[in-house]
Formats: C-alpha cells, sequence, structure tokens
DNA sequence: TGTACATCAGTGAACGCGCGTTCACTGATGTAC
DNA sequence: TGTACATCAGTGAACGCGCGTTCACTGATGTAC
C-alpha cells in the first residue's frame, strides 16, 4: 500500500527518469485525455506533440513510448473521445437541450468529439474517419430508441434528421461572429427539433 | 482589340516578367478562385502559398504583390467564395435535393464553401468568421422567404433546422467510411426536411 | 507614329521558424540472488 | 530482508523538412517626348 502510494507519488518529483509500469500506463490514458481536450480546442493541426506532453508536466522525447507517431495518437485520442459517449446518462430532451446551449457551444474542450472534431477528422487517416463513423452510429442508435415515433423507420428518421441539425447548428453556432445569431441558431433548431416544423406546416412539394 | 488579345495571351508565354494591369487583375481572381477550391478540398492549413499560385502557372513569390499575406488571402478567398451563392437560382425542393445529394457531398472543391469551411474558420481570424457568418445570415434570409410556412417566425425556424440539419448533414456524410450509412443520413436528413418528424409524430415532451 | 526610359508584376534563391521525429543518455524500477 | 544489476520510461539536444515570407533581380508594360 505504502509501496503504491509512493509510486503515484513519484511523477510529482522533479527529475523523473522512470516511473512504474502503471505509471506509465496512467500517462499513456494521460496523454489521450489532454490530447482529446486540446484537438476538440485548436484541432489536430494546430497542437504540437510538445504541448501536449507539455500539459502532463512531460516532455515530447517521451511520447514515442507510448504512440507511433501522431497519427497515430489522433486515432487513438479519437476513438477514446468518441467512446466515452458523456451525455448518454440524460433523458432524450434533457440531453437535446444541453448540447444546443451556449454552454456546450462554448465548451469546446470538453464538448462533443464529433461535432468538435467531424470535420478535422474529414482530412485525417481512414481509421480515424472509422472512429468517427462508430460513433455517429452509436449516436444514432441509441437517439432512434428514445424518440416516440411508432415505426423503427420514423424513429430513426427523426434521429438522423436530428442529429445531421446537433451538428450543424453547434459548428454554425461556434463560428458565428454575431452572437444573436449564434445563440438564435441554438434556439430555433432545438424548438425545430422538438415540435418539428410546426403542426400546420404544409409539406413542401417534391423537386421537379 | 488586337492589342487586348496579344496582352491576355501574355501569360500563355514562357517567361513571364511582367504582366498587364488587366491582367495582374485577373492573375488575382484566380488566385482567390484557385484558393477558394483548394481551400474546400484540403482546407486552410494543408494548402500552401506555393500550391495555389502553382495551381495558375506562377510561382510563389509574387503572391505577396496580391495579398499581405497567407491569412488576408483565406479572408478575402472566404468572402469570395460565400458571395457567390451558386445555388440561389433553383428553386428550393430542387435546391435542397442537390445540396443533399451525393453529388454534392462528392465534390468538395466545387461544393458550399460554409459546409465545406464552416468548421475549419473556427480558428481563424475574426474577419473570416464574419465573412462566414455574412454568408449564414443571407442563406437564411433565402431560405426563409422560401418555405411556405404562414407565419415568418415559422419560416424562420424551419429554415434554421434545416439548414443546420444540412450542413451537419454534408460535414457527416463526407467523414462517413461506410458509404451506406454516408448515403442513409443524406436521404434521412431531406426526407426529414422536407416532410417534418412525420404528420403522425408526437412531440417531444419538454425537458423538465 | 516611333523611340527611350521608368515602372512594376512576377521570378526564384534564401531565410527563419515550428514541428514531428530520433537518439544517446539518465536514473528509478523491479528482479535475481 | 537486503544487495547488485539489468531494464526501460522519460529527458532534452539535435535533425530534417515544409512552409510563410523576403528581396534582389528581370524584362515586358506603358508613358513621355
Amino acid at each position: 500500500m505504502i509501496a503504491i502510494m509512493k509510486k503515484s507519488m513519484a511523477r510529482m518529483e522533479k527529475s523523473e527518469m522512470k516511473v512504474s509500469r502503471e505509471q506509465m500506463a496512467e500517462n499513456r490514458r494521460r496523454i489521450l485525455e489532454a490530447a482529446s481536450r486540446l484537438f476538440r480546442e485548436k484541432g489536430f493541426e494546430a497542437v504540437g506533440v510538445a504541448e501536449i506532453m507539455k500539459a502532463l508536466g512531460l516532455t515530447h522525447g517521451g511520447f514515442y513510448g507510448h504512440f507511433s507517431s501522431k497519427d497515430d495518437l489522433i486515432v487513438q485520442a479519437l476513438a477514446h473521445a468518441v467512446g466515452e459517449r458523456n451525455g448518454a446518462t440524460l433523458s432524450l430532451p434533457a440531453y437535446l437541450e444541453e448540447y444546443l446551449s451556449p454552454r456546450h457551444r462554448d465548451n469546446r474542450a470538453g464538448g462533443c468529439p464529433i461535432s468538435g472534431l467531424a470535420a478535422d477528422t474529414l482530412r485525417q487517416a481512414p481509421e480515424a474517419r472509422a472512429a468517427v463513423t462508430d460513433g455517429v452510429r452509436v449516436q444514432l442508435d441509441w437517439m432512434s430508441e428514445k424518440f416516440p415515433e411508432a415505426t423503427e423507420a420514423d424513429r430513426r428518421r427523426r434521429a438522423i434528421g436530428s442529429w445531421s441539425a446537433m451538428v450543424g447548428a453547434t459548428i454554425l453556432a461556434r463560428v458565428m461572429v454575431d452572437p444573436v445569431l449564434s445563440e438564435e441558431i441554438l434556439t430555433e433548431t432545438l424548438a425545430w427539433i422538438n415540435d418539428g416544423p410546426g403542426q400546420q406546416a404544409p409539406a413542401l412539394s417534391e423537386p421537379q
């Protein structure tokens, strides 16, 4: 017990040349965590390996003991972030409201990795895109279960439409320089998802 | 007339040290055009000044006669691309169908600059974000006019919800490694925008 | 209209910087006795 | 349990490369006479 406590204190010390194996495993987890947050905040390109390691109080050289390259880290960090599914414990209405809130819009580092990193992932390796694909699949399955429509097809359609709107609204609300327009996008998208285009809404005539 | 033709032929020749003023103005336009396409295709960071100039058959040094920096170009190219509004001549249903088609998904270089560059613009200068903000404003005003709802508020709500969904669906469909899921996102988002959550759909209970 | 000259758009070598990656080294860990 | 030694996680200097930017130079443009 005392031995374990000593080990976990080790990384607090100034000169840290070697750490225990469990400490190394935790360091790997902390790299993933820091990378995941920094990537969401600044994008893959704008975050350097040295910056990530510095966030843990380590130096860049040790990075390659954990990952074979920065691209490797990107894939692992994406899978890690996407796998967390942090909002899945909320009810669907509460989740929608939280997702389309100014709080989530302003919390890029801690927010949904899909809306935060999907566009960046476009230009990454297929493994990275696969991690996002899996995340989207899980998300759509979860939302499809929760919507109240009678048929599976209707629930899934609403889940896909709503999820697309949530991702799009979050990205747009984050880019807008006009805070009024930014909030309007969040509020009206939420209302649209909840109520639909309106009961009295005439359906659009089909194209052609 | 002949003189003008000679001038416009000048850039075909091997050694091109100086060109006419009108040729220079056209070169500037061509830089904006090439940059706009390349940025949409690869993102701001992945496209170099030299690559853009090479696309016109010019060398990188001349770039700074047209723009003060790459960041300056990014702002100008965004404003240029966003200002084009290429689909505004279509009817709304035709526009929605085109936007949410595999063709548009696969045509990043020539596609909508907002879905293609909004996420990238997040980390750019406020002037760049302002260009996207203007584009979104114009887009929402246009769509709000075209939807058939009775009240302005209902039309605008549907425009914002639909536009968010279009942007999100395009980004998601482009990232997916699974082509079936990718097309499903496009198709179901289009159906949801056109028909709404379904006439028989129960509204979600309000959060809390 | 023709000629001489100043202007200046574009060229391409060079610079500086940041970043991903490598590697010889360090010293705590953890094992063999 | 205590000691000697091999292992190996992390250090930090160094390397290479790409990219944004600069600048002395070139030679066609376009103007003055």
